[in-house]
RNA sequence: GGUCUGGUAGUUCAGUUGGUUAGAAUACAUGCCUGUCACGCAUGGGGUCGCGGGUUCGAGUCCCGUCCAGACCGCCA
């Protein structure tokens, strides 16, 4: 139906005839000429009439046109009198010369372009025409991209590529599942995997050297800008692999992924122990594009009897490069985001060290200008600078101090935004302690390896206990997470036993897994990244929602085939279902 | 389950202390326009102010409830 796409013609195509087929983005009809912009995936292609080389049949059928009518336009390239640079198409124009409509289309309830007047709501529900604008298009593009290099990249590292089942059982551990009833087996469920793990690891006990699969998961939990019902992870397990091993093949991939899809050379991955990641950090996914880093003030504030410093375990601060401009105002505000937003703090202290030597605080009254003077230099500070100061127990002071940095560091526009910083994190705990119901649970999940040199302290301290573990951690995102498995069955047992299963439960959810440990299960190892989040942040963006072609609500609901929805008494029949109204 | 923000023309929004016929831009329609590309100019049509209730002489505006959307907390092994 055409000879060229709208996005590739150019000034070397001179007097050529063409044939392009496309959408109307835009008329404009200047009486003596009407310029036609006609859209596809490609670009956008400048159509010409005028009345001096265009016949008036033609003239009489452009009055019909309206946006989004799809054309095709048979016409020769000509070269524009005033060109526009800003497209690749920009030197050249089509003088039409035949025009075929090829459908009509009702007014968009919304502009079709890059800069559109539409809402989120409403491009959801017209999500077929939002996919037609170049920014979202753009984005699944990328999408389709960074799957093309993935399956090249795993193709030619012997990874086999293997499906798992998206109907599989409900285990009440970790996330809701997504339930499905069974038509055949009456009063019984199907479950949505929340992830391929425990048919992976069954994979590699089969022989499976090396797998990998693009998959879908399933949480049935709440969502967020980056979180979604239904979301894709890259899934990947070795055989006859450590940590070291999975880390470095791991690393290449995503180093060749940057490479491949954006030219970008990434250096090697710095590695920070779960631990100084909170403490350095306060947080266990750091943004590592500025520094920033928490201080700890005990050796300057202890045991000087101040009541404040002496009751708190930690006293810790981070210093603002150059923060010394800040006015009262801009710390105050940032005090009261401290107390007001979800982290819920007491509120800061701090320090001004001012360029002409002077010292400013909001604790003058406890501490003089030479203690003030030791705070700066244990944070390697100058006179400028300004100094955040914040006391507490456990972890909590840790945490707000790493919400503050990260907020400050966007208030005053700190984080270098084109640039990618990715780290591994290890050493997690393998196991968490929920501080309201006493509950012990794994960090991670109940197939993670403890470090060999911690066997010993399952029985005795479970909760000092480390995990063989690890994410990688780019620009402040999780973007994957996986740990060397268990391949013991008696370890496996003894995990499900602390975790406070019965024998008689992990049997049932997981007998065939622990059976299949117990036939020579390989040490096994591997990682999952979430593919959704890694594509949003290759594109420099948060929000997952717009790299997904169909994604959901903040409900869970799509609003253009309007799911989920009720189904027939016929149905619930036949699935020997029935709704409770209540 | 919770906190916050929003819902006014097809769309994106403004709407003062509660006060006349609810505005702008854009989109749409018609006409004009000899190089437009966010074209320009003129004219025109277009409103259940999310929904329900209340206060008031009078409610887009105040109060209560409810629905929807977004961001976040809880949750996400």
């Amino acid at each position: 139906m055409r000879t060229h796409n709208c996005g590739e013609l150019n000034i070397n195509n001179l007097n050529e005839t063409v044939t392009l087929c496309g959408w109307v983005q835009k008329v404009r009809n200047k009486g003596f000429m009407i310029w036609l912009d006609l859209r596809d995936q490609h670009g956008i292609t400048q159509i010409l009439f005028d009345h001096e080389r265009t016949s008036k049949k033609i003239f009489d059928k452009l009055n019909t046109i309206n946006r989004e009518y799809v054309l095709q336009i048979n016409g020769i390239v000509i070269e524009r009198i005033s060109k526009n640079n800003q497209i690749n198409t920009g030197e050249i124009e089509i003088l039409a010369q035949k025009i075929n409509i090829l459908n009509s289309s009702l007014t968009p309830p919304f502009t079709v372009e890059n800069k559109t007047d539409g809402g989120e709501e409403l491009r959801m529900k017209y999500r077929f025409l939002d996919i037609r604008r170049e920014e979202i298009s753009k984005n699944i593009q990328l999408r389709s991209k960074i799957n093309f290099e993935i399956r090249k990249f795993f193709n030619k590292n012997g990874f086999l590529d293997i499906e798992t089942p998206y109907l599989i059982k409900s285990t009440p551990e970790g996330a809701r599942d997504f339930i499905v009833p069974s038509r055949i087996n009456k009063g019984e469920f199907y479950a949505l995997p929340q992830s391929p793990q425990t048919f992976k690891q069954l994979l590699v006990i089969g022989g499976i050297d090396k797998y990998f699969q693009i998959v879908k998961c399933f949480r049935d939990e709440d969502l967020r800008s980056d979180r979604q019902p239904e979301f894709t992870q890259i899934d990947c397990e070795m055989s006859f692999v450590d940590q070291k091993d999975v880390m470095n093949i791991f690393e290449g991939f995503i180093k060749e992924l940057f490479f491949r899809v954006k030219n970008i050379k990434l250096n090697d991955f710095p590695i920070l122990s779960y631990e100084d990641a909170m403490k350095k950090y306060g947080s266990d996914k750091p943004d590592i594009r500025f520094d920033m880093q928490i201080h700890n003030l005990n050796g300057v504030l202890k045991n000087n009897k101040i009541e404040i410093f002496e009751n708190n375990d930690s006293n810790l601060c981070i210093c603002i490069k150059e923060g010394a401009k800040l006015s009262r105002n801009q710390i105050d505000d940032l005090n009261n985001w401290v107390k007001n937003s979800e982290i819920k703090g007491k509120g800061f202290m701090w320090i001004k060290y001012n360029h002409d030597g002077t010292i400013k605080s909001s604790i003058s009254k406890l501490i003089d200008n030479l203690k003030a003077n030791e705070i700066l230099k244990v944070c390697k500070g100058n006179f400028g600078d300004l100094i955040i100061l914040v006391s507490g127990n456990n972890k909590t002071p840790f945490i707000q101090l790493g919400s503050l940095r990260i907020e400050i560091a966007k208030r005053l526009d700190l984080i270098k935004t084109k640039e990618f910083c990715p780290l591994w994190i290890n050493d997690f705990p393998l196991f968490e302690l929920d501080e309201n119901t006493k509950k012990i649970s794994s960090m991670h999940h109940p197939f993670t390896s403890p470090k060999v040199e911690d066997i010993e302290l399952l029985d005795s301290t479970p909760e000092n206990v480390y995990a063989n573990s690890y994410d990688l951690v780019i620009n402040g995102v999780e973007i994957g997470g996986g740990s060397i498995r268990i391949h013991d069955s008696k370890i496996q047992k003894k995990i499900f036993e602390i975790l406070g299963f019965s024998k008689k439960d992990y049997l049932n959810q997981f007998g065939f897994l622990i059976e299949a440990l117990e036939y020579g299960a390989p040490p096994h190892g591997g990682i999952a990244f979430g593919l959704d989040r890694l594509v949003a942040l290759m594109a420099n963006k948060q929000a997952i929602r717009d790299f997904i072609a169909f994604p959901k609500n903040n409900s869970g609901k799509d609003i253009m085939i309007e799911s989920p929805n009720k189904i027939s008494d016929d149905q619930l029949n036949e699935l020997n279902l029935s709704i409770n109204n209540e």
